[in-house]
DNA sequence: GCCAACGTTGGC
DNA sequence: GCCAACGTTGGC
C-alpha cells in the first residue's frame, strides 16, 4: 500500500470533474520520473488531490482502482495511464501556503519539486496533511 | 508576466 | 557521453 500526490490545473481536470465522472483515467503524463511513480501504483492506493496554478491546494482524496496500463492518448507505448476514483473531498483543502508555513512537511515532492505530477508521499506525511485539513 | 527549476533535445 | 540551448511547469 503505496501512498502518493496526483497534481492537476483544475481547469483542465478538477477534483470535481473526478467526483462527477465517477472513474476518471489519469492520463497524459509525458515524464518518466511520473511514469515509473505510476507503474508503481497498485489497487487501493490512496493520493492527495493537488491543484495546481490555480486554488494550490490539496482539495480531497482519490484511489487507485486500476493499475499502469498504455496510456489511450497515445500510440506511443512508453506512456502509461491508471484509472481513479473520488475517495473523499477534504472538509477543508489545505493550501501550499499553510504546508510551507507549517514547516513539518517541508521535505515532501510536492514543496520540493514542483513540477513533478505523481509524486509519491510517505503515509505520515499524508496522514499529516489530512489532518491538517480537519484543523 | 517573470523567473527558477528541471527535463529534453541535438550537435559535437 | 557531454553540454548548451531550448521548452515546459508552476509559484509568485
Amino acid at each position: 500500500m503505496n501512498y502518493w500526490i496526483l497534481k492537476s490545473e483544475p481547469n483542465v481536470y478538477a477534483y470535481d470533474d473526478l467526483v462527477k465522472q465517477g472513474t476518471g483515467t489519469w492520463d497524459g503524463v509525458r515524464n518518466y520520473t511520473a511514469r515509473n511513480n505510476l507503474r508503481n501504483m497498485q489497487v487501493g492506493d490512496l493520493a492527495l488531490f493537488y491543484h495546481s496554478n490555480i486554488g494550490k491546494e490539496v482539495v480531497g482524496v482519490a484511489r487507485i482502482v486500476k493499475e499502469a496500463f498504455p496510456d489511450p492518448t497515445t500510440e506511443d507505448n512508453r506512456w502509461l495511464a491508471v484509472e481513479v476514483v473520488a475517495e473523499k473531498k477534504l472538509e477543508k483543502p489545505v493550501t501550499l501556503a499553510q504546508l510551507k508555513a507549517d514547516g513539518s512537511v517541508n521535505h515532501i515532492g510536492l514543496v520540493k519539486q514542483s513540477r513533478l505530477s505523481v509524486i509519491p508521499i510517505e503515509k505520515s506525511d499524508f496522514d499529516y496533511i489530512l489532518k491538517l485539513s480537519q484543523q
